[in-house]
DNA sequence: AACTCGGGGCA
DNA sequence: TGCCCAGAGTT
């Protein structure tokens, strides 16, 4: 097993307050970022919000949108057909069963339409500064080559991680591991030549 | 478990 | 032109 806090360690050293761009407080704009963020860049996220937040605000004005002109606000974002759906249904669900409030609970946000547990993992660590780590496709594709995860199951690795990280740093380090894998370790043509974690990683296809 | 959604930016 | 992007819902 690879030297999960060794590698910590190391990504928090390049990357000291690892922020992507979408950098909301207010949870309710971080909750309707994320959900647009999938599959998508998150500086094409904040172009699309910027204009989004001063027609949208609460969640009754995205439950009393427009379909047609949601989509058409958001167009330009990956899959902006399905995500107009999805802020429209989340927002209702946030006004019918908790007041309007995103809920603070793995449990209860997993209820809402578009998040599934990565999203909800953003939301718990970067809106209420709760321990979480979020595992997208690049956690999980580079906690696997380095050898402190061996699955494919992003919850599975979510527990592998959970075991060998101090929990302080769960967010953090989930921020700092997506930054690592846009520039570094990326999925085709890795550069790692260039990596700061080549001695700490068990991948076998390294070069 | 496999499939679907899906447009723009950039090499 | 081809490749890539903070996933989730449906079948």
């Amino acid at each position: 097993m690879a030297n999960a806090k060794k590698i910590t360690e190391l990504l928090l050293k390049k990357y000291p307050h690892p922020r992507i761009a979408l950098n909301f407080t207010n949870p309710f704009e971080l909750l309707i970022a994320t959900i647009l963020s999938a599959q998508c860049t998150d500086v094409k996220v904040n172009v699309v919000t910027e204009k989004l937040f001063k027609k949208y605000k609460t969640p009754e004005d995205f439950a009393n949108a427009d379909a047609k002109t949601l989509e058409h606000a958001i167009s330009s974002i990956t899959y902006y057909k399905n995500k107009a759906r999805m802020i429209i249904e989340c927002s209702k669900k946030l006004i019918k069963d908790f007041h309007g409030k995103v809920p603070q609970t793995m449990e209860e946000l997993l209820t809402l339409h578009g998040v599934g547990r990565k999203t909800a993992n953003v939301i718990l660590g970067n809106a209420f500064g709760k321990q979480a780590i979020p595992v997208d496709t690049h956690v999980l594709r580079i906690s696997n080559r380095l050898g402190i995860a061996h699955s494919n199951n992003p919850e599975k690795v979510e527990q592998e991680l959970m075991m060998q990280i101090p929990n302080d740093k769960w967010t953090s380090f989930s921020l700092a591991l997506i930054l690592h894998g846009r520039e570094t370790c990326t999925a085709k043509n890795p550069k790692c030549g260039k990596c700061i974690l080549y001695e700490e990683c068990e991948w076998p296809e390294k070069r």
